[in-house]
Formats: structure tokens, C-alpha cells, sequence
DNA sequence: CTTCGTCGGTTAGCCCCCTAACTATAAGGG
DNA sequence: CCCTTATAGTTAGGGGGCTAACCGACGAAG
């Protein structure tokens, strides 16, 4: 599922020619547009690929992730209004990557006791084990597919993104254990 | 539809916990992979929250893009396996497209006159009257979107992105006027 | 206590991506 | 000439996004 449909990306020179038609086009924020999208586009497959050989989804991983409670090894059941949240999907979107994920039996809804209109969503023992298979291959990724850089080059990387995304990142602090990263 | 299902990165510290939970965990390749999933992600939804405001997605727009002669402003017919090809989806998804594009009038399928097995597919008045209304547009909304970053800084997070993705960018150099930018 | 706005979850319908299988044509070898 | 293989496009079915509309439950205001 490509973001960016265009597998090899136009030479500068390209850009250059096009803006003289086209005054809008401003070429180093174009070329720096197009190989931010064509390098994620990357990692994500990667990413998608990888977890795929356990039968997973990236989506439904997320969902797991945020469910495990990574310090006690507990589940932390959350409602799927909580999950869209954190997700950044919708509420609907949210219901399907539930049922999907109930069905293959790794979650499992309980109505919530204080309030009826609520779901909450538990990890199951199987869900948990499907976590513990996936974790360390999925840590490893990100190493391998940032090994071209040295720790140098991805901090200014970091600091760059963040000068695109600025009020992204969780300003407080708070909350530090219980953060997930799928 | 997101790429990375997590709105909010985990700091730093919260990585280097995990990691020394999972030694597998590299917190730099971590947090960079992340920040650039994140970053993607909100450029692309900008793309296609800009692109839609004219009643198109991202992948009708790269077709019409890959059909655009953009010298003589004529149409370059095309065969949808070609078209599949430089977008980087399969032969079925391409066919997809250019139905919902074909229904819209925007492009026009014809058998090719050389192998009955091949169509070939014309951009329609229609559809380059749409690409004249969005492109000043779209070729802005780069700009807008990396004006945090100076000329240097862009420079520099190509050349990172580069790494990332070895031989994506076209090694020839030939072709470059009939190259597209979605 | 009733009513009305709000909120959580689901459903229906659409788009776009995929794989696998199918049809028709083309092309090459016995 | 037929038979096999390869190729172009489509179809069928599934996953996973979205919006819009809906229902039931909550809660506050009258």
C-alpha cells in the first residue's frame, strides 16, 4: 500500500526544469517532500512484511501493543474510543480492527461495569503469546533498516522531522512506562 | 489511513528502558524510525486532505500525473501495466484506478492497435482541465510543508533519506522530462 | 421525571490496496 | 499446425482505512 505512488523519484534537474513553469513548485522542498514519503513508504514495507510472517497486520499490532502492559507483562484493558485515540483512527476503524482481532482470538471484549454504553478490550493469553513472538524480530528491525546511519546522522534525522511535525511529540513526559511503540 | 498508528512518539527514555528489557531494541534506530513514520504520515495526510478538496486520492492523481505529458501539455497514452509499473501497485490495482478514473471521465481506455491483449489510456479533456486546477496548488503545498526547514537542512535530510533507500532514485538520468512528481 | 443534547459503539457503503485465479492473446518449439 | 508457455487485463475475495447515520445510554436542565 504505497503513499507515495512513484517508484523512482525525479532527478533535481527535473524539479529545477518544472519550476520554471510552474513558480509554485519549490524544488529542494519538493525533492525533500518526495524522499521523506518514498522512505517511509520503504520502512513500512518492511515493517508490514515483517509482521506479516506472523500472520499480523500493522494495524492490529498497534492495537496489541497499546494493550500490553510492558512493565508486569499484564494486559491493560482500554475501550476502543481509548484506542482510537492513541491510534489515530476513527472509532469505526476501530471496531473492525477489534472484531478481526476477537475473531483470531487474541482480544476479547467485556462490557465495561461503570458504564453501559462502554466496551473495554482485554489482551488474551494468546494474544500475549502472538506478542512475545513478534517483539524481538519487530525490535530488530528498526536496527537494520537505520544501519546506513551512524548515531550521529539519525539525531540530526530526528531533530529535522521534528522541525516538520512540531507539536507531535507527548509535550508532559508523564506516562513514560505505559507508552507503546508498535 | 495511517501509517503509524501512534499519534504520539514515545520519548527517548521510555526507548532505552525497553531496551534494556529487549536487547534487540536499538533506541536510536527506534526513535528514528518512528519520527519518520510520524512525519510521513502527516505529510501525506496533508496531500491527500489538499488533493481531495478537488474531489480526488493520492493514487487517481499519480495516474493522471504519469499521463500528463508535461511539455506539450498532450497526453501520453499508456498501457496500464506500464502505469502499474512506475506507481509501484500491482496490475489488478491499476486496473481499479482506472476504472474509477474512467468513470469519471477523467481518462479514457482504448485497445491498442498492435496487440489486441493491451489497452492503452488517454488523459481526457476532462481530466487535464482537473490536473490545470490542482497542480499550482499541489506543487505549493511542498513548499508550505518544509518552509521549517532551510535550504541546508533540506539538503542534508535528503542525503540522510538517500541512505535509507539506496538505489531508488533512477541511476540513468535519461528520461527526465516525461519523469511525473504526485 | 421528562426531555434533549452528547457520547460510545456499531453498521453500511465507499475507496484503495493486496493475492490468486481466470480469460484471451501472443509467441516459440516440436 | 498444435501445444506449451508467457503476458495483459480483469475478476473475486479479503483487509483496512474513511464518512455518515444510527441506537442505546448517560447526564444535565427544565
Amino acid at each position: 500500500m504505497p503513499y507515495l505512488m512513484l517508484k523512482k523519484l525525479p532527478h533535481y534537474e527535473c524539479l529545477e526544469a518544472l519550476a520554471r513553469q510552474y513558480p509554485e513548485l519549490d524544488p529542494s522542498a519538493t525533492d525533500a517532500f518526495l524522499h521523506l514519503l518514498r522512505a517511509a513508504d520503504e520502512l513500512f514495507s518492511a515493517r508490514e512484511q515483517s509482521l506479516s510472517t506472523h500472520g499480523i497486520s500493522c494495524g492490529r499490532f498497534a492495537v496489541l501493543m497499546q494493550l500490553w502492559d510492558k512493565q508486569n507483562n499484564r494486559p491493560t484493558p482500554q475501550t476502543p474510543a481509548e484506542l482510537a485515540e492513541v491510534a489515530g483512527v476513527t472509532r469505526a476503524t476501530m471496531t473492525g480492527l477489534v472484531d478481526t482481532l476477537e475473531r483470531d482470538g487474541l482480544v476479547r471484549r467485556e462490557p465495561a461495569p461503570t458504564d453501559r454504553r462502554m466496551m473495554t478490550v482485554h489482551l488474551t493469553e494468546q494474544g500475549r503469546e502472538l506478542l512475545a513472538r513478534v517483539l524481538p524480530s519487530h525490535f530488530r528491525l528498526a536496527g537494520e533498516l537505520l544501519a546506513p546511519l551512524t548515531e550521529e546522522e539519525r539525531r540530526t534525522l530526528v531533530r529535522l522531522l521534528a522541525k516538520i511535525l512540531p507539536a507531535q511529540t507527548d509535550p508532559v513526559g508523564l506516562d513514560l512506562a505505559s507508552r507503546s511503540l508498535p
